[in-house]
DNA sequence: ATAGGGCTTCCCGTGACTGGAGGGTCAAGG
DNA sequence: CCTTGACCCTCCAGTCACGGGAAGCCCTAT
């Protein structure tokens, strides 16, 4: 199978595929023109690096994965460690977003977003923030 | 003001700082000896980039927000504008990470983490998954 | 005079790709 | 047989917002 289909089946661009070729998480044959041959075990591969990224594991964590995934004497524990520092990482994540959504969404709130200049928004940032109060403080 | 003086006042690393001059953000004058100098304003520069990148800014809004800040004839509407446009950004961004985070801790919930192979964490990222249900079906 | 700290510029590396240039290959149609 | 267009190949550069480190100048204290 040629990148193209790998592509289309996997759901991951071409340049991706070949990007993770690269830097080994896959290793499709060459056929005689040397164009990349894909076979069911590569395409596996491809669908578990696609679904693995999307849940936004790294290309680091994904190749742990794709370790675990091959290794038929692996344990769920070592499965389950990897899951959970990601998880880990997403709700430091999250918490740091919905701290910024936070602060942001009252700004614009204060905000009376009319023709005049006085504006609460860029009187925080430029020192009326917590933060700046606390410093000062 | 040398640039150690304006890092610590802004809570910005030096080599941010300097990277910040390098891309227009501040135009530090120089002294003699051909140290970078800060003067007040460039401090209130630093301080507030600090900040709005704190809030999650990218350096082109920073721009666009610094230059309405120096702007006496800027209007609330335009600031407001550039903080609504990035508060939509960050409730895009905590939507795919709450989705990330309620996928991956119900896998993370289901695998018992023990010494056998079996797991569903495997498993849905093998195909299991909602995408690749989808994507059969 | 020397030691240390701070400052300078310059270049490389990060993560995970994406875009584009320049060229080879293949199948279909005229 | 030739062309057209869709594929495929490799290699290079750029993204974003810096951080690390080298090589070298400057300033102060001892």
């Amino acid at each position: 199978m040629n990148i193209g289909n790998a592509a289309v089946r996997s759901g991951l661009p071409p340049k991706t595929i070949r990007y993770y070729e690269d830097i080994g998480l896959v290793r499709p044959h060459r056929s005689a023109n040397g164009y990349r041959d894909f076979g069911d075990a590569d395409l596996h591969k491809l669908v578990f690096l696609a679904r693995a990224r999307s849940l936004g594991f790294s290309i680091e964590d994904c190749r742990a994965l794709l370790a675990l995934y091959e290794d038929r004497r692996r344990t769920s524990a070592d499965v389950k460690r990897v899951a959970e520092e990601h998880l880990a990482r997403i709700d430091r994540k999250l918490a740091e977003l919905e701290s910024m959504r936070q602060v942001l969404g009252q700004l614009v709130e204060r905000c009376h977003g009319d023709d005049r200049p006085e504006c609460p928004i860029i009187d925080d940032l430029a020192g009326g923030g917590a933060d700046a109060k606390k410093a000062v403080a």
